[in-house]
DNA sequence: CTGGCCTATGCGTTTTCGCGAATACGTCAA
DNA sequence: TTGACGTATTCGCGAAAACGCATAGGCCAG
């Protein structure tokens, strides 16, 4: 922290960045399921097209975004193309997601069924 | 796991879900501004906008996307409104993801300058 | 009740994003 | 070179999302 003005405009140039890359890769729930396919081991595209059963274009297409988001790594071997993951911090980092929405998810289950006030309405349900 | 088919589809579920919340949720450079507005102190809607330079409406549509995904809580005290993080916990992940993208800019600019082969053409440029 | 402050929402527009289908590109075998 | 295979890209479309602007709703003081 510079600890200067209101809000240093360089953390919004990271931020700016950090959207760009990552945030945006992780945006798609499709590419949520490539990130977890490829964390169990390296895969080629038309591998993931079946498994996840899309088109091979459409996976081909995620592929493209998280390697622009550097989350992914391409490797030719031939005529196959092998990805895999560049930093495993990132199933961490949604493993620590998927904990923090489970632990929302109690949290608003103790307080519909037990007392009842929330925070204010709206806020997530626990399921759907 | 239920260890049965190739890619459990619990697993998508939950993923849809994580996605629809907090992907989601921290899928705007501008929200990602607020959440670190909000970690440094709970603040109200009129001071977020005024310090982040975005008219009041903008930041009360995005203070609802961050409710919505559960991670702001809503406090009305009189007049205002008081936002303030649900889980510090999301500082801490978009913190790694912050380092690593720095990582992975160093490691660029080292193939970049030394050798030269990158994975495959594309991928992240050290900034912009 | 009335006016003023803070916050939320509707509306119309513009941009972004993912998709399907077709196709181009790249690589290898023969 | 030709054909076959794996991968990437283009195009047109429809859906989703963000914005600016105006305005509605909530709450308190007088």
């Amino acid at each position: 922290m510079t600890s200067s003005d209101p809000l240093p405009s360089q953390l919004a140039q990271e931020l700016d960045l950090l959207h760009d890359r990552v945030c945006r890769a992780i945006g798609d729930p499709k590419r949520l399921m490539i990130l977890y396919a490829l964390h169990e081991r390296l895969r080629y595209v038309v591998e993931l097209a079946e498994e996840l059963g899309y088109p091979q274009p459409t996976i081909s297409r995620h592929l493209a975004a998280l390697h622009n988001g550097g989350l992914v790594v391409k490797e030719r071997h031939g005529q196959t193309v092998i990805y895999s993951l560049r930093d495993a911090r990132i199933i961490t980092v949604l493993d620590i997601m998927r904990e923090m929405l489970r632990d929302a998810a109690e949290e608003t289950a103790r307080m519909t069924s037990a007392g009842a006030d929330e925070d204010e309405g709206a806020g997530p349900d626990p399921a759907s």
